[in-house]
DNA sequence: GCCTAAAATGAACAGCGTTCAAATTTTTTG
DNA sequence: CAAAAAATTTGAACGCTGTTCATTTTAGGC
């Protein structure tokens, strides 16, 4: 038993939840390979086996948190009635309330995000793909006239405009909404975005 | 005559010239201190006598880069017809306009935003909070209802939306709009954001 | 021309991510 | 079971980073 790739896979499950317990002690600006391998009890050299570098540790880090982060906004999404409307006013709050719980994991997501030289695996695109798609499906129910291509833009932009928010209003240096008011600004955000115009 | 403050002040805009110039060329992440002293034309430890340390001169860059984003935003304010909701979308159509054309310049504004351990300095607050005012103002005409606190809050809230549909944009490893489809998204946002409901 | 204070210099330092020859452990073989 | 072979783990060493500060250079007043 134990073969040589479970003892693998165990040190790379080490080292990601070493990685992520100093991401949300420090931020991952923070993050040292030499406090993340003493954590995780290996080597320096040891995360270089099992990752390709920092980075790359960093997206799979990334990744549980992009899961936690699908499986919180289904359940609020389930969670709330059949009006599409509805749902989309609880996905946006339930993304305001992750990123606010989880606020040092949540950057890490949009700080590699914006570094320009790393790229991002297919499966971390899939993932984001498939966060989008939860807000696509009561929006379809709502933007009727738009064809799948439109549909998709207008989702995106949607995921968008709601991330700039709390992102905004998460980094307290830029002067920022928080508390009730911010949650107001978010709900009439959806409420508007998703009522159709002439 | 030039007396030694002089100098001193000329160094240091030419740090900042030489700066702007490699962030622009090779990002924020890029940006080396012995690139830019050796560009600037001094030894390395002339940028210690100027600034406090590297994000000091960052920080001054982005001041800049405010500078400019708030000149172009006041044209486009200008240009734009007197209907509120048209100053709007010229606003947020030259936001996009200006982030596309300064990528790196913009992404550095951003990038020092999210870094948890600096002091943004009081003059850049005030940049900020300056920006945030050409909204409010068109605004104020359209939300007759609101009080100067939550008039405040709304435009902050649209800054912020038309930020993250830009931010998320411009980065293309996410998935995101571009070209035409991100500028009819951008003009229905601010749309619908300025259509009062019941 | 000298003297002094201020400014520029760049070698030195500490810390970082990353590498890789060597040591160690595990597996296979006789 | 011992010995050889393969695979894995190790951590000293490397190159690069921002930052410091003793030293040198420069500039202004007498």
């Amino acid at each position: 038993m134990a073969a040589r790739s479970d003892k693998r896979e165990e040190l790379k499950a080490r080292l990601i939840v070493a990685a992520r317990k100093r991401i949300e002690a420090q931020g991952v600006r923070g993050l040292r390979a030499r406090d993340i391998t003493s954590d995780a009890g290996c080597a320096l050299g040891g995360l270089y086996n099992a990752f390709a570098d920092l980075q790359d540790l960093i997206v799979h880090v990334n990744g549980e948190t992009l899961d936690a982060l699908e499986a919180r906004l289904s359940a609020a999404v389930s969670a709330a009635g059949t009006d599409p409307r509805e749902r989309l006013e609880s996905l946006a709050l339930a993304y305001l309330d992750f990123a606010g719980e989880h606020r040092a994991l949540w950057f890490a997501l949009f700080d590699a995000a914006s570094l320009a030289d790393t790229t991002i695996p297919d499966w971390h695109r899939e993932q984001q793909r498939s966060l989008v798609g939860l807000i696509a499906e009561p929006l379809r129910a709502i933007e009727t006239e738009l064809d799948e291509a439109h549909l998709a833009a207008r989702a995106q932009a949607l995921f968008a405009a709601v991330h700039g928010i709390v992102t905004l209003s998460l980094e307290e240096r830029t002067i920022g909404l928080s508390g009730e008011p911010l949650a107001h600004e978010l709900r009439t955000l959806v409420r508007r975005m998703t009522t159709a115009q002439l």
